[in-house]
DNA sequence: GCCGTTTTCGGCCCGACTGTTTTCAGTCG
């Protein structure tokens, strides 16, 4: 994708930028631009051809040039020309942690190191000694940061990350004592995947003065005291059975490497301040530059502390109450990413999120009959008693033998168990689906007259990634057009940290669902989370329904819907735009089921 | 480099922790 192309080139230059020690606000600006070419649902060559570049707010006429540079000749000749004043393995160096472009710049021009194994030569040789300001711990704390980037697979999965964070907030509610406990960062935003876990507690403390007037640092409560309990608090947490190495332990932070390689941070903060704690740490940094300057418009300034005008502060206990001080309503987490959530807020047009309460079914399983662990009634089962009106089975067509796709015959046998299933059952419906293959050349892997006895048919690709754009592209659209088809499964087949989704053109394929009537699937499954965030409120922009679906092999896998919802909702979607929200006579209607 | 219902120049968020320091720079989020 030319976009992610661009983007990297963006960031390159400023990571360059950053070791050249030039101005930090020039660096930001072509971080924005990076990120602003990475959030764009559409190719910006394609978007190049109607529109002007700088109209796009957040890009100017000088990165707009750079952008068209690339766009007609394939090459930028500023980040030519920035490229080589670096040696080239010096931008992995920005990887290590404590290392920064100050320290790399000292050691490209002081010790001329080129890349990590010059460093690690240097490290070695004991060569860094006497550098000033460099002292052992810091070369020690570069050796040790040197092992954990080559030992680094990539961020951690939204999936992975929320039940470990869980796990610390439960271990700190029993061992410190601590109530108010939240998770915050990307992790609270729910993004995909994510750097370290954040983690933000309040100190508990009866007697802590509690008038909002009041300026923090003028509380009642001695500093040493407070010192005192925040650093009881941290030391529990550095001390933690699933902690493997402290990396910082102060009075209000610390931070930990767990046995997973997981890095957590934990803040202690004063129970008055938490909501404006909570607000600052669970960011995005884009959505509270955002908020700050429209603070400082009023005459306001906002920190992690509170919302103060002049001396006294006038928020700061619940998020709410930092919105409300800028006649905003409260702003869920998985919008905060300075995509228009502010201004939208602003307008009274927030959109209303999906939860988990509007969610009425699962849209993607498997049984026994493919590759599920567990049989039809034992899914079916399961479902009913968290709350759904059904779960769709949909199990894999003969072409995937690899996960035991059925064959006609067995998908007829499915069926008929299925349909004593739901005799048996008052108030809940299995619906009788398929995740049928789209072969090479876009024909499905069933006949129409065997589609056409299913409730629900979720079309997706298996093999032969390596087609070109445009090819992939066809042959998804050629599937879309068939009119059994009611949703694509697992848009990109991307798997995060280990495949890269296949080359497709979602506009189009946007285009051709819009046409169709086809729905999109948002598989909840933590390594898919596919279709992402922004191809959601694409879908929805086009006005195409999602279906959230988990793909469960196993009952347990149902939990994995919260993934999916929390993509949905950083993705804008509502009630009104999941298919799985409406009621289960939806997919009955048609069939004789 | 970007932006402007005060502005075309001057601002762009800011505090905690660490290490190597005699008062602060670098890193991080």
């Amino acid at each position: 994708m030319i976009n992610q192309d661009i983007a990297i080139m963006f960031d390159t230059m400023a990571d360059i930028m950053e070791i050249r020690g030039e101005n930090p606000f020039r660096i930001n600006s072509y971080r924005k631009v990076a990120t602003i070419l990475r959030d764009m649902p559409e190719d910006i060559g394609d978007f190049a051809g109607s529109h002007p570049i700088e109209k796009i707010p957040g890009i100017g006429k000088s990165s707009a040039a750079k952008i068209r540079e690339y766009l007609e000749t394939g090459q930028m000749s500023d980040y030519q020309k920035r490229l080589k004043s670096v040696p080239p393995g010096a931008l992995k160096l920005l990887e290590i942690p404590d290392v920064g472009p100050k320290t790399i710049a000292r050691l490209i021009d002081e010790k001329g190191i080129t890349d990590m194994t010059s460093l690690e030569e240097a490290i070695e040789k004991g060569r860094l000694e006497g550098m000033p300001g460099i002292g052992a711990k810091t070369i020690q704390k570069m050796k040790k940061g040197i092992a954990f980037v080559k030992s680094y697979k990539g961020r951690i999965l939204l999936g992975e990350a929320m039940p470990a964070a869980k796990e610390i907030i439960a271990a700190l509610k029993e061992h410190a004592g601590l109530k108010q406990l939240e998770v915050a960062g990307s992790l609270r935003r729910g993004r995909e995947t994510i750097g370290d876990v954040d983690i933000l507690a309040a100190e508990t403390d009866t007697n802590e003065p509690t008038n909002e007037s009041l300026p923090c640092s003028r509380s009642d409560q001695p500093d040493h005291e407070k010192a005192r309990r925040g650093r009881h608090i941290i030391k529990t947490f550095t001390r933690l059975p699933m902690c493997a190495e402290t990396l910082a332990e102060g009075d209000t932070k610390g931070s930990i490497r767990t046995k997973s390689g997981m890095q957590v941070d934990l803040r202690v903060v004063p129970k008055e301040s938490f909501g404006a704690a909570l607000q600052y740490f669970t960011g995005s940094k884009e959505h509270n530059v955002k908020l700050r300057s429209l603070a400082a418009e009023r005459g306001l300034k906002i920190n992690e502390y509170g919302v103060f005008r002049g001396e006294e502060k006038i928020a700061g206990k619940d998020e709410e109450s930092i919105y409300a001080s800028l006649d905003l309503p409260f702003i869920p987490p998985q919008l905060r990413e300075d995509r228009g959530e502010v201004e939208a807020a602003g307008a009274d047009e927030l959109p209303k999120l999906i939860e988990q309460e509007h969610i009425k079914g699962d849209l993607h399983a498997h049984c026994t009959f493919s590759d599920g662990a567990m049989t039809v009634e034992e899914m079916a089962h399961a479902a009913a008693k968290i709350g759904y009106r059904y779960v769709a089975i949909t199990d894999h067509s003969k072409n995937l033998t690899v996960a035991g796709g059925i064959d006609e015959d067995e998908l007829k046998e499915r069926n008929e168990l299925i349909d004593r299933v739901n005799a048996e059952t008052d108030g809940f419906s299995v619906l009788k689906g398929t995740e049928v293959d789209i072969l090479k050349d876009g024909s499905l892997d069933y006949a129409d007259s065997v589609l056409e006895e299913l409730d629900w048919v979720i079309a997706s690709i298996h093999d032969h990634f390596n087609m070109s754009e445009s090819r992939m592209t066809e042959r998804i659209i050629y599937a879309i057009r068939n009119p059994h088809v009611d949703c694509i499964g697992h848009l990109t087949g991307r798997l995060l940290n280990r495949r890269e989704p296949y080359p497709v053109t979602v506009h189009e394929i946007i285009e051709a669902c819009s046409e169709h009537n086809t729905a999109l699937e948002l598989n909840a499954h933590p390594e898919r989370l596919d279709i992402n965030d922004i191809t959601c409120r694409e879908a929805k922009k086009a006005g195409i329904m999602v279906a959230i679906g988990t793909d469960a092999h196993t009952a347990a896998q149902y939990g994995l819907m919260r993934f999916g919802i929390t993509t949905a909702r950083r993705g804008w979607l509502g009630p009104g735009d999941i298919l799985n929200a409406k009621p289960c006579g939806f997919f009955l209607q048609g069939h004789d089921a």
